[in-house]
DNA sequence: CCGATGTGTAACTGTTCACTTACATTATGA
DNA sequence: TCATAATGTAAGTGAACAGTTACACATCGG
């Protein structure tokens, strides 16, 4: 058995190359012979990589959940309390939402849920965020959450919509950015103190 | 100067069938031979009608965009007060939000943005809707409104995330169709009773 | 009834693209 | 050192698709 397979390293080292390009030209139009391009390697390489096209735009929705999830874990870290962590995840948020532009495989996975795996692979990744999300307001509202207080699976999935709105109006240039943090830090606040209430 | 041109009819009739398509195909894989077959015509008559597929993809923007602000004015011309407008068009989006699947029109051109002219289709539409919903905050908080109260253009701006994240949900069947309505409903009361506080 | 123009049919074209095949080269374990 | 499998190059294939062209027919004003 001759010369071990470099095929996981190869993945791992192609995958945010993948994710750029899917993030900058979408799905359809990120032709396989551009990825080819981008990662300085023949289309019939990518294609020992990965089985079809398909593939490695899931790869790359995946590859973007674990970098957010990687980062926000990393914030929730050097917190103290869950209250602390979720005004600092949504601070940082506010800042940094879609900076890397990894909102734009979402937009473009969205437009292809026909496809079952992609399908799929959406619903994974909404799916987490929104427990995540969801786990940490649950968390953070204290023994004392009132018969008031809205149920955190409601207030994470408006969490998530006010990012998606954040990152259409950065998208089509409709607020600054200032607006963009005033955005998700107020609409945020005023979510997550009902969630106390 | 012989036989007067049907054009206008034509491409009215031919619109609502366009937008069905392109809802349901999304726009890379909405093929013009399709568009023919479900307008029973031939190819090259919607050309006649509209000069290349991105401007029939852009009329069904506009035609999604006018069809929802028909709808609205309806519901706001029952209504006595503003107030009363602001929260039955929210009973009303919270029931029938994505009904015609059309805010998939609206993912398939976000992953078209890179394309001046969609782009500047759905910055039109985006921006309409939005100020529309700023107006009607505005108009609908009384002389009262204190300084605590949230702008209304950020208020407008989180309920488009919260018809998008109920859009998403729905799209990935992440909630069922009451949790759609609860999500609308009691999140966007509590934005809007913020709007007045 | 004639000629101009609108409407319809049918076949075609040139390109783009996902994916493949054939073959050369290189590194490794036995 | 040699068989073996990984890695690389280059060219190609077949299908899909946006947009076109050529032509037949219908309808109307003059």
């Amino acid at each position: 058995m001759p010369r071990r397979s470099l095929s996981h390293e190869k993945r791992r080292e192609f995958l945010p190359i993948l994710a750029k390009a899917f993030a900058e030209l979408s799905y359809r139009r990120t032709t396989t012979a551009e990825l080819a391009r981008r990662c300085d390697v023949r289309e019939n390489i990518l294609y020992r990589l990965w089985p079809d096209k398909k593939a490695m735009f899931i790869a790359a929705i995946d590859y973007v959940f674990d970098l957010s999830a990687k980062t926000w874990g990393a914030i929730l870290a050097e917190c103290k309390t869950p209250a602390e962590g979720a005004s600092r995840l949504l601070e940082y948020e506010a800042r940094h939402h879609g900076e890397f532009g990894h909102h734009r495989i979402v937009f473009a996975g969205l437009s292809e849920t026909d496809d079952p795996e992609i399908r799929a692979a959406l619903r994974r990744m909404f799916g987490r965020f929104q427990r995540f999300l969801a786990n940490q307001i649950e968390t953070s509202r204290g023994r004392k959450s009132s018969k008031s207080a809205a149920e955190p699976a409601m207030i994470a999935w408006a969490m998530l919509g006010l990012g998606t709105a954040a990152n259409i109006s950065r998208e089509l240039d409709l607020l600054t950015g200032a607006q963009r943090r005033r955005l998700i830090g107020q609409m945020g606040e005023l979510l997550l103190s009902h969630s106390a209430a």
